[in-house]
DNA sequence: AAAAAAT
């Protein structure tokens, strides 16, 4: 059985490696692997593939693809330049913060400030010695390299020397010894650890300029779990430097190779969890034009953003390239760095399913197939989309499926996908409601808005949950007439809008986001204190989801769900499903519960929708003219038939009556 | 049943 776990060897050239039917069949037979216990290891089992192995599965790969696409790709960018100038920058400053919606599709990044500002920088320091104060500006220096790079496609394989020695200026010496651990970290390394302080042995002019203070590489966390130097030097310079529990349980196993079911409590570190294995293992070679070596699947483009931005430091110092590959977003950038050749590429399916068709993302050389919020992606709707992808992905290589609500809902894919997988679940999946205070209140449908209000009129930030777009929409704006400041966040909106919204919740300057469940997953906004549910989640998972947006890391929260009498007996079932423990508890407007959840009266002075566009733009783009104009935002999409600004018309006057959403009816 | 995910 241990034969068939390694990577199929590439026994000829240019035939895939793929197993066959066969040796699937009879490298499955006798697991089961959703039962495997926690934390459960199969000693019989041989460590898997290393990085010699794909290098050799990747033998087989055909050149004359990357020509073609490297002639398509020419052309492609030619005829954009002029106009994708701004596009081009980088997919990252997505995640910070966009503006105007009429300007979204070319002056959203120039306007951020602050990757803007990074960027130049980066760029005109590029060739200069670097200050250690600019540390943070080296992370995005491969996005700058890979902006000149996308230029010409010619030189492809002069930057490809330029770039590693770009990295080699970071610490030559430093990298070479880090291969050396790499390897002998595969497998036949022991557990501990200790690796030499970079300032004693293996500092050079460059890294000395980099690092501000010495970082203590003693009692390093992650440093003992195996993980080279370069990354946990990194972590450390950020402060982090022991591994939560699923990643001390997770990574040395998928150091390892082995296929990892993960399961930890939200805002325990997954990320880390999957991407620090990852990217050891990707280190030291590189991805040839258009085959990423690594793939991320998330379901959200806000999670796939901040996937993408919390390893970014991590790709910079590994060497390694990584892309994110979304929907919403230019498609040029995304198609130049594919070209140009990504090591791990973060991705939603939909449009990574398009660049596959287009030809600029070709799967065969994936060594690491990674499933971020894997139960909801096994779930209807986003099945038959990863399955699609997931069969391009040669056999063989490494699955990793993480969540915080790992079920059974993920054995087909389990089943079809991994081999011999570990099941790491360092918490129940319910293990994080108790570090909240939850609160779930029977109301009568009359008072849901005035309710939702008081709750949400708090010092704090807050996530609101609604079932539908169009309800979020209508409880923002609901909210902002009795005057609390709130905007909607759905997948209605385009992507300008949805990244202004969501910055404008992270920077602080919307205290209250109403949200569909695009945001009930991964997404990681700094001291949400309040969660509150006014139509309840679907399921139980989507309870913990969604009140996982608070007390991420430790820290507190509260979570308030609403339930309206028809709703009682399916909210107090999600509640027990859940593990909260709690009843449902009759509230009126003014009661002492709500203030005891931190609520109070809104004040009532209406949020205009001037107020709320100010709010919505980034500091240092206001006042720029349209303000209160007829462009920005509008709250989201309209229904037919229905203009702006009298969307309560067709509410019969009964609204209130009926409550949000379906409330008010059976 | 809705939301999400390609244009």
């Amino acid at each position: 059985m241990s034969h068939h776990s390694t990577t199929p060897a590439a026994t000829s050239a240019g035939k895939k490696p793929r197993w066959t039917r066969e040796q699937k069949l009879a490298a499955q037979k006798g697991k089961n692997a959703a039962s495997t216990k926690n934390t459960t290891r199969r000693p019989e089992r041989e460590p898997r593939s290393r990085r010699d192995d794909y290098d050799s599965s990747r033998s087989d790969s055909r050149p004359q693809r990357g020509d073609d696409r490297r002639s398509e790709n020419r052309s492609y960018g030619e005829r954009r330049d002029n106009r994708s100038y701004g596009e081009r920058r980088d997919n990252r400053s997505y995640g910070d913060r966009p503006q105007r919606s009429d300007e979204r599709r070319y002056d959203n990044r120039r306007d951020d400030n602050r990757s803007y500002g990074e960027r130049r920088d980066n760029r005109s320091y590029g060739d200069r010695p670097k200050r250690s104060d600019e540390r943070r500006y080296d992370n995005r220096r491969d996005d700058n390299r890979s902006y000149g790079e996308r230029r010409d496609n010619r030189s492809y394989g002069e930057r490809r020397d330029n770039r590693s020695y770009g990295e080699r200026r970071d610490d030559n010496r430093r990298y070479d010894d880090r291969r050396d651990d790499n390897r002998s970290s595969y497998g036949e390394r022991p557990q501990r650890r200790t690796f030499a302080r970079p300032q004693q042995t293996t500092t050079t002019r460059a890294t000395a300029a980099r690092i501000q203070e010495p970082i203590d590489m003693s009692d390093n966390g992650f440093a003992a779990l195996g993980l080279p130097e370069v990354l946990v030097e990194r972590l450390a310079r950020d402060g982090i430097t022991q591994p939560f529990p699923i990643q001390q349980a997770a990574i040395p196993d998928a150091l390892a190779g082995r296929d990892v079911l993960g399961r930890g409590r939200t805002g325990s570190g997954k990320t880390l969890a999957f991407g620090l294995p990852t990217l050891t293992r990707l280190m030291g070679s590189k991805a040839r034009p258009h085959q990423p070596r690594a793939i991320v699947l998330v379901p959200t483009r806000e999670l796939a953003m901040q996937v993408s931005d919390a390893l970014q430091p991590l790709v910079h110092v590994a060497g390694l390239h990584h892309k994110l590959v979304a929907g919403g977003m230019p498609y040029e950038p995304q198609l130049s760095a594919l070209a140009r050749g990504v090591d791990l590429l973060i991705a939603t399916p939909g449009r990574l399913s398009d660049l596959i068709a287009r030809g600029a993302a070709d799967l065969s050389a994936v060594q690491i197939a990674i499933l971020d919020e894997a139960d909801h992606m096994a779930e209807m709707g986003f099945l038959e989309a990863i399955t699609e992808i997931l069969d391009l992905v040669p056999e063989g290589g490494q699955r990793l499926l993480f969540s915080a609500t790992l079920d059974r809902g993920i054995d087909t894919v389990v089943d079809r996908y991994l081999t011999d997988p570990v099941t790491h679940s360092t918490d129940d999946g319910t293990a994080s409601v108790t570090t909240m205070e939850h609160h779930a209140l029977l109301i009568e449908p009359r008072d849901k808005k005035v309710v939702t209000a008081e709750v949400a009129n708090r010092s704090g930030r807050t996530v609101v949950f609604v079932r539908t777009k169009l309800g979020a929409d209508r409880v923002a704006t609901e909210l902002r007439e009795q005057g609390i400041v709130a905007a909607a966040l759905h997948g209605g909106l385009n992507q300008g809008q949805r990244n202004k919204v969501l910055s404008a919740f992270k920077d602080g300057r919307i205290p209250v986001l109403v949200a569909t469940d695009v945001a009930a997953r991964g997404i990681h906004v700094d001291d949400v204190s309040l969660v509150l549910q006014i139509d309840p989640p679907a399921d139980h998972k989507d309870y913990l989801h969604r009140a996982g947006r608070t007390a991420r890391a430790g820290e507190a929260g509260t979570v308030v769900t609403l339930a309206l009498p028809h709703q009682r007996k399916g909210v107090q079932r999600l509640l027990d499903e859940a593990g909260v423990g709690i009843q449902l508890t009759k509230a009126r407007p003014g009661d002492d519960i709500i203030a005891a959840a931190g609520g109070s009266r809104p004040s009532g002075d209406f949020v205009s929708q001037s107020t709320l566009e100010d709010l919505l733009t980034p500091p240092g783009q206001r006042d720029r003219g349209h303000r209160g104009g007829p462009r920005g935002y509008r709250g989201g999409p309209r229904r037919p038939g229905q203009g702006r600004g009298d969307y309560r018309g067709d509410r019969r006057g009964g609204r209130s009556e009926r409550g949000y959403s379906r409330a008010g009816r059976d």
